[in-house]
DNA sequence: ACGAAAATTGGAACGTGTTCCAAACTCTTG
DNA sequence: CAAGAGTTTGGAACACGTTCCAATTTTCGT
């Protein structure tokens, strides 16, 4: 259920070491980790917001209330595991086979948007625990390691871009992969705020990226950005 | 202290009304208002996030913990209410005089975020204590009415833009001023979550801006651009 | 197999946002 | 001025995240 295999990202040495070299300390540990996520998801699936409470994720996961403290630190921790649990996301980027590297870029967004619709109620819950950031440890909206992943496999997108000669090397693939994140997370944050219906969150997100890719497209690539422009603000003008 | 005179913008007629109509009775309650007000927003600038609670806060004010629950309905609107007490952002809009209309943009962009460059603690407090959006009311980042306001100003300045042919007029005022906002608020989250430092604010955000605009802008406002985006680009490399 | 180390456990406790309540107060209206 | 409505008040209460504690159980090294 947690097998995440990430082919495509170079092995950080530490991920599976845990699941072998760990005794049965460790294993035990990592069981009673897991049944915790595990309670959190079902009680977010089944009862969204409410009862979201770590008494009642401890009482499902069958521990005491101070185990998941010891195991996570705290409840922000708890859900950052399910979230991240429930997306192997970057997982299946390799799969994607656009044409050209600036819509590949676009079907990994609805890749990733993908979960969001599928499952609106279950992951707005998680974007505002996500949200709430009132220890001083605020991680941000991923683990480092996750980030980490995450922002190498855009840029690879944004270069790939590059070396098809549709994005002006000039703006650098982080400068660019940057823009994106921000841009995709301010709309990310009104749809789990509820200013943006999810129906809206695909063109939303798109067009914002298209926007930011257009401002350092060469002519090629904002030749294939202007159609999917006016695409996009002609769905959001008609939803 | 809170001569809120946003003179540039169109009056919906109603807000001082309040202040006059009202009898005694609406005069004290308004004055328990700005009392609670002032409390929170004196607490977050001594002891930044620390002994914010809304106990704290009614005992500074001199009312009861009941009463701004009374007055606000949540610790959040309270906050809102301190947030948009302090800045009288739109006010100064009509002060911007660069050259051109897309400089004014920038400037305004600079001017809305010299509030929080001046005092980064306490804003990041602000939008922390806001993003926490656990009551079903959220009702995001701003009032209603003060969003609107916003939107429609920034809505001019991007339509002075396209005026001047400097914009693309195919992709809409109303479009890239969604864009433009969701770019300026997932930097705000990153800086708010710590993931930004303040010195970055700024630069990044003008990039966000830059590369957007860029995208739907004619050749003349390209050019304007483009230099912005490498000045942004390598101010951000060396900090 | 035995002792030591590490972890979970149950329970209490603290401070929090929020709500409810009857009693007291204050202003408006007749 | 007096009845009345509208609010504030103090206090208790609830559920929550989090921390602390002694007691207990489980695992590891020898």
């Amino acid at each position: 259920m947690t097998d995440l295999i990430d082919i495509d990202v170079e092995n950080d040495g530490e991920a599976e070491d845990a699941f072998l070299d760990g005794g049965r300390r460790e294993q035990a540990k990592a069981e009673r980790r897991s049944r915790i996520v595990r309670a959190a998801r079902d009680l977010i699936r089944e009862t969204g917001d409410t009862d979201l409470s770590m008494r009642m994720i401890a009482k499902r996961a069958g521990v005491s209330l101070t185990t998941p403290y010891n195991l996570f630190g705290s409840k922000r921790a708890v859900v950052l595991a399910v979230f991240e649990d429930e997306r192997d996301f970057v997982v299946r980027f390799s799969r994607l086979k656009a044409a050209n590297a600036i819509d590949r870029i676009f079907d990994a967004n609805d890749l990733g948007m993908s979960y969001f619709i599928e499952d609106p109620d279950f992951y707005r819950t998680l974007w505002k625990a996500l949200l709430n950031t009132q220890g001083a440890d605020s991680t941000g909206l991923a683990t480092p390691e996750r980030l980490k992943r995450s922002r190498a496999a855009w840029r690879r997108l944004i270069e790939d871009a590059q070396d098809e000669g549709l994005m002006d090397p000039a703006v650098t693939s982080d400068t660019l992969e940057r823009a994106l994140s921000f841009a995709s997370n301010g709309a990310m944050l009104a749809w789990a705020m509820g200013a943006l219906p999810t129906a809206a969150l695909v063109p939303t997100t798109a067009l914002g990226y298209a926007l930011v890719l257009r401002g350092a497209a060469t002519p090629a690539g904002a030749a294939i950005l202007q159609p999917r422009i006016l695409r996009c603000q002609e769905t959001l003008a008609r939803g």
